[in-house]
DNA sequence: AGCTAAAAGCTATTGATTTGCGTTTGGACA
DNA sequence: TGTCCAAACGCAAATCAATAGCTTTTAGCT
């Protein structure tokens, strides 16, 4: 991979850009590489030598877009800064486009990297909720703790049960991690 | 869909058993609809209108070998039952085969009828494992309780991050939900 | 036994994917 | 700064998977 500005990248850029447009554009299911490379103005066998196909191309593209774009909010005690963030990263991940990134993301993913490189945004930012309240002297679980609690049982009932699921169920898995290690 | 002994369901057997073959043959990589509609003694084209697309197979095919062939062993009581259970679960979904049809399942599943059938094979064991510990008179966990904290962070680790895992994982997890509940 | 709709066979055509080869690019080293 | 090299890309021919139209077979029903 060479350096922001080389060939590489801007080859990588409008590549990533042109599935950006044309998923809005024809809708995902219309999206081929020869499509795509000729409105990243590339010939399709740079696409195929360099992603493989074109599920590979759309998981990198949905693990830019499933990378969190700010940090969690501060609600000013733990119970709230994480309740908060599991209610938007529930929303976010089980909205329509949220399932299509997940899948996309899992799907075109041989070795496993995006998808570890999804579970690891999640880490993140469940880092700084708790590093958040450790600062302030609150009793914290450990990141792992919230990991298989919160996220685990959210992307489960996502991916196998699409049905039935609202934010609440999020709210009560933050309950029930947080009151009985309390 | 025909009566087992019509056309249609020799024809679905015939090309389930085509793709296990293949598939061990030839490796998952290298089938392609053709090849398998031509060890199945069928045109591609009927693959291709029954099934989709080869994703759509394989889903069907992986559900199908994600199907307990078993009930869970009796081992006396709820702890060392659901503890059995949880590891023999582990062991077959973290299997490289396993996560395989994992994959395939979620993949080629366009209205998430098979993944939500492997999510009621799991909870149908349960279910078995929980009814048979009530009969003893065992204060028992709900279903629930139990496809998230066990089985949805042993399928969320499986899928979203690969590495180290071990069956102590799936008894650490058993042990916490008795535990905190009794 | 004959009828009908669904499912499968067959074939031509399209278009995605692969492959070989020449060209360009960006970085390294003198 | 000039030259060299390897990686990445463009181009075009060839292959093969996927689709579509039409015909034939099959299984269930009266």
């Amino acid at each position: 991979m060479a350096r922001p500005g080389g060939r590489s990248a801007r080859v990588q850029e409008s590549v990533h850009t042109a599935v950006r447009e044309l998923t809005a554009e024809v809708g995902r299911d219309a999206l081929t590489v020869p499509l795509v490379a000729a409105r990243a103005g590339v010939t399709p066998s740079t696409v195929y030598r360099r992603w493989g196909d074109l599920q590979e191309l759309l998981s990198d593209v949905a693990v830019e877009r499933l990378r969190p774009d700010t940090a969690p909010e501060d609600h000013g005690g733990l119970r709230a800064d994480l309740t908060a963030w599991a209610e938007q990263f529930f929303d976010e991940m089980a909205s329509p486009p949220g399932r299509a990134y997940i899948r996309d993301a899992l799907l075109g993913d041989p070795d496993g990297t995006n998808a570890g490189q999804c579970s690891a945004y999640a880490a993140e930012q469940i880092d700084v909720v708790l590093a958040r309240a450790a600062g302030r002297g609150e009793a914290v679980p450990d990141t792992e703790a919230v990991m298989d609690r919160v996220v685990a049982p959210v992307m489960y009932r996502i991916l196998f049960r699409p049905d039935g699921l609202d934010a609440g169920y999020a709210r009560r898995l933050v309950a029930g991690l947080l009151d009985a290690s309390g």
